[in-house]
DNA sequence: ATTCGTTTGAAACGTTTGTTTGAAACGTTT
DNA sequence: AAACGTTTCAAACAAACGTTTCAAACGAAT
């Protein structure tokens, strides 16, 4: 554990957290990481074990802070609220707060970070699913009843799905805010932390407090003969039937020869 | 262009569909592919010319009548609401609409491109990018601008992040329905498809009609004297002061001794 | 200065990958 | 039946990958 050695294995993660942002971790090698950080091919299995345990290392640095402060700070939450249930934005800005912070820290460096965490939220690799799996259940459960609570006319199905649109919201926004920024021509930018907290807790709160549904309205009221499963929905007529407009089918197969090879 | 021919193609761009679906693009070998299809290796590259060619036959077949339809139903819905704007709950609705009947089709098919779809639109494969940039930017232009009208009191940059994560809610609650029926218990799942499509609206309408932010609060409020950059948020006081929870360091570290193979 | 455990270095290993090859089988047309 | 373009097949190709090896370099303790 010389001091040199620290100074390899944390130029290895530090390249690997950015370079699993950026491309994600299949598309990743090692050669690109040593090289990218100025060391020896070998450093990484000789400090990390494998590729897989380097991806873990990167990945539970961030993430397993990440939910400890949640939970810090849904504790000192609902103390503050005493008797009363926790309001709905502060239990979203518990959530949002530390990511943020993580990812707004001004260097490129949080950018890469929450596109990694990102990443592997949408779609985790194999190997990780198994061990973040206890951890992301217990702060789910933890969220759930707290907002119960706070909510105590939403249906706990309605609740939990609620809170997966909340942080499918969240994740997709905050992986996706270089690219948004970028598309539409720089407008819409803006670096203010808070700015964007709020941003995310008004649209979060507002959808999270909508009215539950009627009670008869739970039960599926699809009675119009719609052709082919095609129901119309519920209040609003304005597009009550649908049948319309056809499925197209799989693709009007423009060229047909296949793509050999010209011998 | 022989019928058989054709049933190969078939075999090929189905199984494909559902493993790109399930594992990603990267993991999935054209071994796998062709073996669980139950043709010949070669097949693929006479067939599609190469892997990537593969990968957009499947994503373009269903991607591009998905929008194709949005956009019809959108005109739809402007044409039944006349002077009037459309509703937020209709333009939703010509947003989810097809993408729901798409994946919940009854077979096991839907899911897998319902993942396949939001695996694209979380982490693209880089030579994807450029050809759905210009259809993603056409297709959220015309959401935009219908939205602009249905919420005339919204800032635009408030809407644009709005409408993202809305777009975020609904394909990560889709991508991952699955999973999230498993992880709470088989609780929460129901497999109507009209209901599915009713709470996702609720919400998103819900959070796309919140009141638009304050004239003064659009600017940045900080100004208590926070310690690291971690000024505290707006209205609600119960979280004010969180420099009491301090940043956690990377990681303790547990393990000191590398792992390298025992000699 | 020598020894010993730790860390680095260049090279190679074995495997898997997408792709290509060329001959055989097939179906259609002449 | 012969000739042709189309499609399939087994085999091999070159490249890239994660991993391993082993000797050299280093640092600290004796």
């Amino acid at each position: 554990m010389s001091p040199e050695s620290q100074a390899t294995r944390t130029r290895i993660i530090n390249t690997a957290e950015r370079l699993f942002g950026e491309q994600g971790f299949q598309r990743t090698s090692l050669r690109q990481v040593t090289d990218e950080a100025g060391v020896n091919l070998a450093a990484v299995n000789y400090h990390f074990g494998s590729k897989e345990n380097l991806y873990r290392a990167v990945l539970i640095r961030h993430v397993q802070p990440l939910n400890e402060e949640r939970m810090k700070l849904l504790t000192q939450a609902e103390q503050l609220s005493g008797e009363q249930p926790v309001p709905v934005r502060s239990v979203l800005e518990t959530f949002i707060r530390p990511l943020l912070r993580r990812a707004m820290d001004g260097s490129a460096k949080g950018l890469s970070l929450l596109k990694l965490i990102g990443r592997d939220m949408a779609a985790p690799q194999p190997f990780m699913i198994a061990e973040t799996a206890e951890e992301s259940e217990l702060l789910l459960r933890r969220y759930t009843t707290i907002l119960a609570q706070t909510l105590p006319g939403l249906p706990p199905p309605e609740l939990f799905w609620r809170m997966q649109f909340a942080v499918g919201g969240i994740l997709h926004a905050a992986a996706h805010q270089r690219d948004f920024e970028r598309a539409s021509g720089g407008l819409y930018q803006d670096n203010d932390r808070e700015c964007r907290l709020r941003r995310l807790v008004d649209f979060c709160a507002a959808g999270l407090e909508a009215p539950p549904p009627a009670p008869g309205e739970s039960a599926t009221v699809r009675s119009s003969a719609g052709p082919s499963g095609s129901a119309p929905a519920f209040v609003h007529t304005l597009l009550a039937q649908d049948g319309g407009i056809a499925f197209a089918e799989p693709v009007s197969e423009a060229r047909h020869s296949p793509v050999p090879t010209p011998p």
